[in-house]
DNA sequence: AGCATAAACTGAACACTGTTCAATAAATAA
DNA sequence: TTATTTATTGAACAGTGTTCAGTTTATGCT
C-alpha cells in the first residue's frame, strides 16, 4: 500500500539503516538478510533497492554507523582517561569490539567488489578512527620525530586490530592466549618507545 | 548412477576438498556453493553430507589445506632465506596471502559456531604456522630472555596479521598506505629489539 | 474541483543457496 | 542366487538477493 507520507526519504534512510543495524548486531553478517530488515522497518524488499540501489550499499551505511558509534566510545573512554591515554585507547578499541562482535566483524566480512567506490560521508565516517589515533600518538611522540606519524599511527591500527581480530574470531582461543588486550597495549607501547615514547605522557618522566 | 568404487571414501575426501579448494580460490568466499563443488567433483550435492556431514566441515578442510600450502611455502622461503630470517617470515607471511587473497580471506571469513569443535588433524594443521613462527623468535632472542617466546610469538603473529588484514581487505588503501609490508616488518622488529634482539641474526654484532 | 503526471511501494517471479531424505543403484555377504 | 548393506542421487523445502510490472498515493496543472 504504497504509503509516501509516513517517512521522507531520508527518514526512511535512517529507518532502515537503524533496523539493519540492529539485525546485524543480533544474527551477525553471515545470517544478515535484507528481506529481514524491510519486514522490521515495515516496509517491503523493493523498498531496499529504491532507497539505498543494492544491499551493499545498504550493508555500507550500515557499518559505517558501526564506525561513528564506535569512535563515539572512543571519544567517551579518552574523555574520562587519566594519565595514560595510550592504554585507554589501545583497551577503549577493543572493549569495542568485544562488546558488539557482530557489528565489529561485519565490517571486515563484508567485502565489496573493486568497483564500488565508498561515498565522501562513508569515507569521513571511516577516517575518523584514524584520525582519533593519529592524534594520540602524535601527542605522545617527541616533537623532533623522525618517523611519519600517520604511517605509524596506521601501522599501529593495524596492530591492534590483528590482536583484536584474533581474540573474537576464535584464533587466540585455540592458542590459549589469555589476554590479548594486554598483549596488543604491550606491542603498541615497544614501538612508540623505539620513536621516542615513555610510558605515562609526554611530559611525565 | 551410485557408483561405489571410483573412489574410496578417503580419495573421495581429498577429490572434494581439492575441488572444493580450487573453487574457493577462484570465487572466494562469499560465492562458494556446495552445489558447484559437488559439479567439479562429479558428485552430487548429497554426496558432500555423506563424506563430512555439513558445508562448514567441508569448508573447514579445505581452510586446513590452506594452512598446510601457507607453512609450506613459509618452510620454502626460510630455506632459502640469509641471515635476515624474520625478514623473510614477515615477507613470506605477506606475500603468500597477497598470492592468494581469496583463500588467506577464507580463513577468517568462515567463522563456525561455537559448538564447532575442531579435528585434531585440523588442529595440528592450523598451528604448524604459529610453531615456525615461534622457533624463528626463539632463535633470536637472548637465551636468558624473560618474556614468554610462546605468547611473544602469537602477539606478533597477530600483528603481522593486522597488517595483512588491511592490506588484502582494502583498509591500507584507503588510507594511502603503500608499503605495509615494511609497516609489519618495522612492528615486528621493535618488539623484538624491546625483548633483546639484534636485527641480522641472534649471532651477529 | 478534476485530471494527468510522477513518484513510492509492493510482491510475485527468477535463479540461486544449504540441508534433508526417500528412492535407487551397486557392491558385498550369505 | 538372493538378501543386505552401503553409496549415491536428486527432488523437495525454506530461505536468499535481485528485478520489475503493476498498483497506490501525492503532487502539479488546468
Amino acid at each position: 500500500m504504497g504509503r509516501r507520507s509516513d517517512h521522507t526519504r531520508s527518514e526512511l534512510r535512517s529507518l532502515l539503516v537503524e533496523q539493519g543495524h540492529g539485525l546485524l548486531a543480533e544474527t551477525g553478517f553471515a545470517r544478515f538478510s535484507g528481506r529481514e530488515v524491510a519486514k522490521r522497518a515495515g516496509y517491503s524488499v523493493g523498498t531496499i533497492y529504491n532507497v539505498f540501489g543494492s544491499l551493499d550499499a545498504l550493508l555500507t551505511a550500515i557499518n559505517s554507523r558501526t564506525f561513528l558509534l564506535w569512535a563515539d566510545f572512543l571519544h567517551r573512554r579518552l574523555a574520562e582517561a587519566g594519565e595514560d591515554r595510550i592504554r585507554a585507547l589501545v583497551f577503549a578499541y577493543f572493549d569495542f569490539a568485544l562488546a558488539h562482535p557482530q557489528l565489529w566483524s561485519a565490517i571486515y566480512e563484508h567485502r565489496l567488489s573493486d568497483d564500488f567506490e565508498l561515498s565522501e560521508e562513508d569515507l569521513a565516517d571511516r577516517s575518523s578512527l584514524t584520525a582519533i589515533v593519529e592524534h594520540e600518538v602524535r601527542a605522545v611522540l617527541p616533537e623532533d620525530c623522525a618517523v611519519d606519524a600517520a604511517r605509524l599511527s596506521r601501522s599501529l591500527v593495524a596492530t591492534v586490530h590483528g590482536h583484536c581480530s584474533f581474540a573474537i574470531g576464535g584464533t587466540f582461543a585455540l592458542l590459549d592466549e589469555a589476554n590479548p588486550r594486554e598483549s596488543a597495549l604491550a606491542r603498541v607501547r615497544e614501538s612508540l618507545a623505539a620513536h621516542g615514547y615513555c610510558a605515562g605522557g609526554a611530559s611525565a618522566l
